[in-house]
DNA sequence: ATATGTGAAGGGTTTCACAGCC
DNA sequence: GGCTGTGAAACCCTTCACATAT
C-alpha cells in the first residue's frame, strides 16, 4: 500500500483533527485579507462567510487551538493570524525543492502563494541536461544528479514532485533517501513511501472527473431519474462524443445505460 | 456563504457517497493500467493495493455501484473499467474551457490526463489582448470578450479558472451566467455561486501548509511534546525564521506554547 | 478453498442548541 | 443583547467479520 499505515499515531499528543488542520489555511487566508484592510476584530459569522464554511464549524475548529476569542465581541484578527501561523508551522522557514520543471513545475515555481507563506523555493531540479542552468522564476534549474547534495546542504524536508508519472516513484525514493519527509505529488501515480513520510496528492484529472460525475447527475435530472443516452445533457451539449475515450475493447454490460442497481 | 446549501438533496435517488465518488477515478486509473497489461481479472486485494486504499473500503465502494464481481474469483478488469467510466460520466464528451492562460493555465492545457479521459479542451481564454491568437498546446488563445459566445456555441458546462485571485469571481460570474454549472477553481479565493453550481477548489499553497503542519510535528517529537522555538526542527532546518509573520500586538495565551486544550 | 458483498460496530466530523462570559 | 465555547445529537465514513456464492 501507499503510505505507511493509514493511522498517523505519531504524535497523538494534543490532537487537532485532520479536518480542522485542513481548514486552518483557509482561515489564515481570510484573516490575512482582513488584516491588510486593518480590520481589528471579526465575529465567527463574518470570518466563516469569508472562508466559505459555516460558523459553528469554525468555532469548533478554533476551540481545538484554545480560547482565542472574546465572548460578545469576536476574535482579534492580528492575534489569530499569529496563532494559526504558529500552529501551522509557518513562523519558520521551509525550504522546498521542486522536481520536474515542465509546464507545471514552472507554474509552481512562479506561484506567489508559496513565498508569501513560510515557503522558499530552494531549488528547481530537472532530469533534462538541456534545462540545467536555465533560469525559471529567477532560479537556475539544476540537474537531477545534484538532488541529494541539494537536499542535504539546504536541509530540505519538503519536496514537490511535478515529473511525468513514470519518473515519480524513483524521484520520490531519492528524495526520501536524502532526508525529505513530506511530499506533495502532482504526478498521477500512487507513491509508496516508508512509515513516517507524509504524501499529499493533487490530481487535476481526478478533480475534473468528480465534477463530471455531478454534472452528469444534473443532466439526467431533467428527464427523470434515467441515465439517458449520451448527448442527453440539459444544455445544447455539443459535438457528439468524439469517443476518443479509451473505454475498453469490449463491454459485457447489457448496453450502455442505467444499471439502476441500487443495492437493497 | 459560498455554494448553495451543503446538502445536495437534488437527486437523492441512487445515492453514491461523496467519499466513494472521489475514489472512483483512482480505481479507474489502476484498472486502466491493468487493462493495458491485458490482465483479465483482479481481486479486491490486488486492486486496492494498486489504488492505495484498503480492500474492505474498495469492496464497499463497489457495492454501491452494484455487484460487478464474482465470488471466489474477483473482478473482470474490462467490465469494471466500463462500469466506472459510465458511472463517472466519462463515456460522453465533456468540452471544457480554461480561463487564464498564465503558467498554470498553459500547464493545464498541455496536461495529457484530460484528453485521455472524456475531457476535451474546447477553448483557452485570456484577458490579455496580446495573448489572443497565440497558440498554446496547439489551440489559439481567445480573448475574454468571446467568453459567452464560446460557452454557448460549444455547450460547455465545465469551466476551469486559472486566473489571478482578483479576477476569479468576475470570471466565475460570467461563466455561470453563460451556462457553466461546474467549476474547477485554481485561484486562491472563495467563489460565490448560485445554487446548482458545483465548485471544486485546488489550492497549491494550502496543500503545502498542511504538510508543514505535520512536518512541524515530526520535528517537535524528537525533543518531546513541546512547541519549541523556531529552528528547532529535527533536520538542519535552515535560515532562521525571517519572522515576516505579522505577529500581533499582544497575546492573551499563556505564552506561545502548547495550549494542551484537548477537550474532555 | 477462495474472494465477494454487506450488516453491524466503531470512529470521526458536522451541526445543533445553549450555557457562559463580555 | 451579542457572541464565543462546547456538550450532545446526528450524520457520514471506515473497518470488521462473516454469510454467501462460485
Amino acid at each position: 500500500m501507499a503510505t505507511g499505515r493509514t493511522h498517523r499515531p505519531a504524535t497523538r499528543s494534543r490532537g487537532i483533527p485532520e479536518a480542522t488542520v485542513a481548514r486552518l489555511p483557509l482561515y489564515l487566508r481570510a484573516l490575512t485579507a482582513l488584516s491588510e484592510r486593518s480590520v481589528p476584530t471579526v465575529s465567527s459569522e463574518e470570518l466563516a462567510a469569508a472562508a466559505g464554511v459555516n460558523s459553528a464549524k469554525l468555532r469548533k475548529d478554533f476551540s481545538y487551538l484554545g480560547s482565542y476569542g472574546t465572548r460578545g465581541v469576536g476574535y482579534d484578527v492580528e492575534y489569530l493570524v499569529y496563532q494559526i501561523s504558529r500552529e501551522l508551522g509557518l513562523t519558520q522557514d521551509w525550504p522546498v525543492v521542486i522536481v520536474g520543471i515542465g509546464n507545471l513545475g514552472a507554474a509552481l515555481a512562479n506561484y506567489g502563494g508559496f513565498a508569501s507563506r513560510g515557503f522558499r523555493v530552494a531549488a528547481l531540479i530537472d532530469a533534462d541536461p538541456a534545462m540545467a542552468g536555465k533560469p525559471v522564476a529567477g532560479i537556475a534549474v539544476q540537474h537531477t544528479d545534484e538532488l541529494e547534495h541539494i537536499i542535504e546542504s539546504n536541509g530540505v524536508s519538503i519536496g514537490v514532485i511535478a515529473t511525468p508519472a513514470g519518473a515519480a516513484q524513483q524521484v520520490c525514493d531519492r528524495l526520501v533517501a536524502a532526508g525529505v519527509t513530506s511530499i506533495l505529488n502532482f504526478a498521477p501515480t500512487v507513491l509508496t513511501v516508508p512509515d513516517g513520510v507524509d504524501v499529499r496528492k493533487v490530481d487535476l484529472s481526478i478533480e475534473l472527473q468528480i465534477l463530471a460525475f455531478h454534472e452528469q447527475r444534473k443532466a439526467g435530472e431533467e428527464t427523470g431519474p434515467e441515465g439517458g443516452a449520451p448527448t442527453t445533457s440539459g444544455r445544447p451539449a455539443a459535438v457528439a462524443a468524439a469517443a476518443e475515450a479509451a473505454v475498453a475493447g469490449e463491454r459485457k454490460g447489457p448496453d450502455g445505460d442505467v444499471p439502476a442497481v441500487m443495492p437493497a
